[in-house]
Formats: C-alpha cells, sequence, structure tokens
DNA sequence: CCAATAACAGACCAACCGGTCTGTCTGTAA
DNA sequence: TTACAGACAGACCGGTTGGTCTGTTATTGG
C-alpha cells in the first residue's frame, strides 16, 4: 500500500501544528522544525504549501483562530435576542468549549496580538482588522438591543463593545497568569455587574 | 582622561537597554548582542553582571518593571479617601506619564505575562506574586472605602479588585494593538461606569 | 499509456545567538 | 608600591534555525 496523497489534508495538518506551537510558545518561539516534527512531515512539504515561516504565522491567524472565534463568539451572538445576556452567556460557555490547557494558554488571538503588533505591521493589520469585525459584532448587537428596548438608549454601542472585548481579553489574561479558573468565574460575575449598567434605565 | 569605571550604573544601563529591547520584542525576541550595542558594552560587562539571560530577564522584571508599577499604581493609591475616584484618577493620569512609544508597546508586565507565563515558570511565579500583591492593593483601597461609606459593603474586593485589573492591562491591549489612543480615553468611561457600580446604593 | 506537474523527502547551508574563556585594565586596601 | 580582586574587552564556539536545492514519487490531464 503506497502512502496516500493529501495536500489540502497535509496543509491542514501543518497549519493545526503551526497552531499549537504558537498557542504555547509565541510566534517567534514557534520552531518550523518542531512543527514539522510533530506532523511527522519534512521541510520539502512545509516549503511547497508556504513560502516562509511568516506566511504560515498569516495562514494559522486567518484560517485557524479568526475562524474559530468567528464560531464561537461572533456568529452565536445573532441568536440571542438580549445582547447583554448572550455576552454574558457565551462568556459563561466558553467553559465548557475550553479544555484546562487552553485557559492556561490564553486566548490565541490576543496573544498574537500582544507579541506581534509592534513587530510586525502585516500581524499587527489582521489582527486590528478582525478586533474591529468583532467589535462591530458586539455594537451591532447592542443597538438591536436598544431598538427592543433592553438596551439604554443613552450609551455609545462601540465604546461599549470595546470595552467588553478589553474586559474579556484582559480576564482571559488574568487566568492564563494565575493559573486559576476560579479568577474566570469572578470576572464573569463582574462583567455581568458591567453589562447590567447598559440595561435600560427605569424612569 | 581614563574610562570611569561605574559599576553599579553598568548594571543599571544594561537592565534599562534590556528593558527597552524587552518592551519592544518580548523576552525571546530580545538579543543580548543588541543590548550590549545599545550600551556600548561588550560580553564581559553583561557577564559578569548576569550569569544568563534569564537572570538579566528577572533582573528586568523586579527592579524595572515592578518597581515602575509600584511607584505609579500602588502606592499612590493609598492617598485617595474614596478608592472608586482613585483608580480612575490613575488611570487617566497614565496618559501624561506614559509616551505615545509606551501606550504603542503595551504594559511591560502584562506583556511578559502573556509570553511567559506557560514556558517559564520563574517568570510566571515572579508575575503571579505582583499581580497577587497589586490586586490586594486595590482590594485594600476598597475595603477602607467599605469602611468609610463610599463603597457598597456588599461586594467582594477581591473579585472587584481583579476584574479592575483585567479590564486595565486590557484596555491597554485594544490600545496596543490598535495603535490608537482614544480607545484609552472611551475604556476609561466604561471602566468609571463599572466602578459607579461599586459605590454604596441609595436605599 | 504517457508526459507534465504537483507533492513531497531529505541533505545541506549560512547566519545567528547564547554562552565561555582568557586576558587586561582599574580601583583599593594594606 | 604592591598585591589582589573586581570590572570589563573581545575572540571563540557549538548548537540552533529559517530557508534552499536537488531528487523522487504520486497524481492527473490528454
Amino acid at each position: 500500500m503506497k502512502t496516500e496523497r493529501n495536500p489540502e489534508n497535509t496543509r491542514h495538518r501543518i497549519i493545526q501544528a503551526a497552531f499549537q506551537e504558537i498557542h504555547k510558545h509565541g510566534y517567534q518561539g514557534m520552531r518550523i522544525d518542531q512543527v514539522l516534527k510533530n506532523t511527522g512531515l519534512k521541510k520539502g512539504a512545509m516549503y511547497h504549501h508556504f513560502p516562509s515561516k511568516q506566511a504560515l504565522g498569516y495562514a494559522v491567524l486567518e484560517e485557524r483562530i479568526q475562524k474559530r472565534i468567528t464560531e464561537l463568539w461572533i456568529k452565536p451572538l445573532e441568536n440571542y435576542p438580549d445582547p447583554l445576556e448572550g455576552i454574558h452567556d457565551l462568556f459563561v460557555k466558553l467553559d465548557k468549549e475550553w479544555s484546562e490547557d487552553f485557559f492556561n494558554l490564553g486566548c490565541p488571538l490576543n496573544n498574537l496580538a500582544q507579541e506581534m503588533s509592534p513587530i510586525d505591521e502585516g500581524f499587527r493589520e489582521r489582527i486590528e482588522t478582525f478586533f474591529n469585525y468583532w467589535k462591530t459584532a458586539i455594537s451591532e448587537a447592542l443597538k438591536r438591543g436598544q431598538q427592543q428596548g433592553t438596551v439604554d438608549e443613552s450609551i455609545n454601542t462601540d465604546d461599549c463593545a470595546i470595552f467588553t472585548l478589553a474586559a474579556i481579553e484582559g480576564a482571559l489574561g488574568m487566568v492564563k497568569t494565575h493559573q486559576s479558573k476560579a479568577i474566570y468565574y469572578s470576572c464573569g460575575q463582574e462583567l455581568q455587574r458591567y453589562l447590567n449598567t447598559l440595561k435600560t434605565s427605569p424612569s
């Protein structure tokens, strides 16, 4: 039996292995040799699918990290009638979607953002664009809430959306350094306290 | 005129140069050759003062980064009668303490935390300990506020302190990726909205 | 069935990078 | 002034790392 060739699968395996290494060691700390070792492939295979380490990094960001966040955070938000409830619910549900390892390694997107923003404009632009996309999704959800009367009409939805993102990423960062999921739960409570201030105020 | 020797100053110069490189490229991205180049010193000098790159990294963390945060955030908080006002005021005042570059490079402590926590236990422990120290300072300030009647007695001061830290670091992260200080200002407003929920509720 | 091309294998390389080692100079205490 | 230790210079080294190049095998269009 000959070895089956499956270019698409091979490419996907490389991205997946690279993602795991980047998640652990960062982009600069990720070693191509280690990625190859974990996939069982050789240099020829990788440099056939990707012209450089940087191109592989961009592919991991776009095809793996951003894709997953879209599935996990952005699209589901549309299904909640009340965006405030939706944000908090998605935050809580991450507990079941993410393994212990993931909490200790932090948010892959934010990791890359903090590491690469100052030193690689290509990374920075892609990440900024995606964060804007994410922010807009939250902002639009809040606007829907305003129209339906669940969200205070006087708030600036963009400002609230960015702060919400900052709080989520900040909370995940704290969990990472403390290696304690208990912090995640308490941050979830305090996030809810903030979200409550965006509710329509009884007049 | 002979070259003056000043060991303490030399050590300090190395730490300062290393700090700048770490701030830009991260610890893993920091190159000792570059640090030496920026100081005009040679390998012999550096490895006389520090046994390894790791030891230099720890020194930068403890003697430069944590020291500065203590001066900028932790000690000043004691001077505010109302901790809620104090936290927001310190957040706003950072605008004047930090240069544009600093906002684009992010919080040095959080940068190291996100990069090194999963891969170097020595870094992780030091950072966790210091974050706990910072958290405790905020928590204690909130307790003083509770005693003086400005802070709601029903809140868990530890939880609120950690979330406040998460929000601050998260906000700085957003500023960094967007390279926009406008985001800092709007996050400051939303942070204040959160802090207001911790005020003594009128009964 | 047969090129032509895509999909790899794997040896090889130059630059880099943390660290070592020997030697030299300077400040200082006796 | 002399002995000695601290403070540095700078050559050197071995392993690592991203990347290249040539060769080989599988797949596919005509």
